[in-house]
DNA sequence: CGCGATCTGTATAACGTTATAAAGCGATCG
DNA sequence: CGATCGCTTTATAACGTTATACAGATCGCG
């Protein structure tokens, strides 16, 4: 059925490994057996057989990149990046979800699937150093996100302690006094909120400000719809937050809806800033303020270091890489010198760091 | 490196094809022999190489999903039923995508990845039927979505002449008069906008009301951007409309931002509808009216269909397969018995076919 | 002119599976 | 008692590639 180099070689005359060298340039050919060789494939229409290929390499050219769930475009975004990047470089990226599971997390990092890739990418939840430091499988891994800090492996992640202060900084300059958290996890094996967190803590100190555990509110996901639930519970305090610093956007987006239930005006009486800046913020009502990173980059960046662990390139010892963030600031949470109404996004401050 | 089939028999005193047969059950295997291999299997933690598995085979067990991006939450959403779908039959699924661009889709649909896919769902934005129905590639392919009818292919997708009249009556029901449509396509060989633009105009007729050619507007692509902007331009008429049906949710949503930039109330002002029910419309402001398909079905049958043609099942020939739909009522345009604020999603009327 | 070096091309052996044909071996049957 | 059958197991040949070792030319250089 298929056409094989078996053919090719029959038709043009040669042998097999020419035809084989002709496809992949591994040693010279000559300029007349290649023009035929060439000729014999266009008539043909050959394309190589990527499993035989891969049986033989070792090497399947695909690599995954695992997320927690698709449904937070914030990561369908990422994985946008990714699969661009991916296919620019020659490979095909596979999708895998964790659901947020931290059983399939492991799993995953354990090489489930390892016989069909040739790396992952993974942005774990639940996962701690010592889980991905105990791993046993060879396959070459890239760390994407919040969750593990300091384990024997490439990683890219911003930096959450820099943009939660940016992300403050700006909640104060607004004149808010009584700034929420929510999107808090107390799991011990949890450090991305805990960085956020601690950005968040570290803000209201350096403004002289007064930490009120009342005010950091833990979530079960990260969903809308834990905003809301979120929103809620400080709504029900005596003393409400002016502003609210969420963990990302989707949360953030809750919390908005569950104000706009209870009858208050974001901006006006409570503020509300998120991180990710995905599209939906651009066009919600009110448009949300919030900390973009570089979704592109992050992207681009791991499935480049991670192709340089694949293709066995110098790489040096692993490594953390930031990419940049920016504070991008809409109606949520205004420009300080108050303006009103519509007007679309205008970004300022811009902040970086390799 | 990789423990592979033959270190399984030396390890068992047994042939590789017996180990074979233990993993795979295509032929009888001795009880004592069976669990004398189990065990080593078991020891040496053994898995199938599968590009070994499927050269031999001729199957990859990997089928493909292209879609026209990820951006748009539907998408991410239906991708998300395909996937899981297609993991408990033990496929897996690759995500493609094609930009909305035709050349790509052209590509896709024509055996791009043949080598490394057993079939692949297609959903299409610019392909017509003559497009698919002269594709040279044997591949199995199932078609998804609105783009295109009457191809000799497996074809899922809600009964949108149904769904956009059900959407039409309601507004209707709430009195509103001057209906707008958002999201018509002029291409040639564009049928989807056709089918729901066609029960716009019927359900107008049906209700005796006037078709008039200035209340279609016809978008770029089906985002959030081209909803304001469609919604801009109805805006500027001399006599604006009381209610919007959107192509999807997200020009739906898009409008609604615009109506909000222009000082108008939804659903006080304009009455706003659209199609797909993704989660953000649950937690918007208005909260969006919505027909909401099945999506976990599309993308089960979907998968379905194409693992019986693949695996050969007795599938008899090509068809079309209707899953279920439903309006969803919300605050951009409430039930009929004019209710005021917030309350959350009450579902009505479910109609379905084959 | 002869010998090594280069440059092209070929034959062949893997890679890890699975399908096919055949072999071993009791037991059954005519 | 020899032939036949059924059951389990094995040996072997693919599947379509690429890597390795090698064989002929052609060429440069002493």
């Amino acid at each position: 059925m298929a056409v094989s180099l078996k053919d090719i070689a029959r038709r043009a005359g040669v042998s097999q490994a020419t035809v084989s060298n002709v496809v992949n340039g591994y040693r010279p050919v000559g300029e007349a057996t290649r023009s035929r060789v060439q000729q014999a494939i266009d008539e043909l229409g050959y394309t190589p057989n990527l499993s035989a290929r891969h049986l033989r390499r070792g090497r399947t050219g695909i690599i995954a990149l695992a997320i927690p769930e698709l449904n937070n475009p914030y990561f369908a975004e990422l994985a946008d990046a990714a699969i661009r990047a991916a296919t620019e470089r020659g490979y095909t990226l596979l999708l895998d979800y964790t659901d947020g599971d931290r059983d399939k997390e492991l799993l995953v990092a354990d090489g489930f699937r390892a016989q069909i890739i040739d790396g992952l990418i993974l942005s774990a939840v639940h996962l701690s150093r010592d889980d991905v430091a105990s791993r046993t499988s060879q396959t070459p891994m890239v760390l994407v996100g919040e969750a593990i800090y300091h384990a024997p492996y490439d990683h890219v992640v911003i930096d959450n302690l820099a943009a939660s202060r940016e992300a403050m900084r700006h909640l104060i300059a607004l004149g808010r006094r009584r700034i929420a958290f929510i999107g808090a996890h107390i799991e011990a094996d949890r450090a991305p909120s805990l960085l956020r967190l601690r950005g968040y803590a570290e803000a209201l100190e350096a403004a002289g400000l007064p930490f009120d555990p009342d005010l950091t509110v833990t979530t079960e996901g990260f969903g809308r719809g834990d905003g809301a639930a979120g929103m809620r519970a400080l709504l029900a305090l005596p003393e409400p937050p002016d502003a609210v610093f969420a963990f990302n956007d989707l949360i953030a987006l809750g919390a908005i809806r569950a104000l706009h239930e209870h009858g208050l005006r974001v901006p006006e009486d409570v503020c509300v800033i998120g991180i990710d800046d995905v599209e939906e913020g651009r066009f919600s009502i009110p448009t949300l303020t919030t900390i973009s990173p570089d979704k592109e980059m992050i992207g681009r960046l791991a499935v480049e270091k991670l192709l340089d662990r694949i293709e066995g390139r110098p790489a040096g010892p692993p490594a953390e890489f930031q990419p940049p963030f920016r504070l991008v600031v809409r109606e949520s949470a205004p420009a300080a010198q108050a303006q009103s109404s519509s007007s679309s996004s205008s970004s300022s401050d811009s902040s970086s760091s390799s």
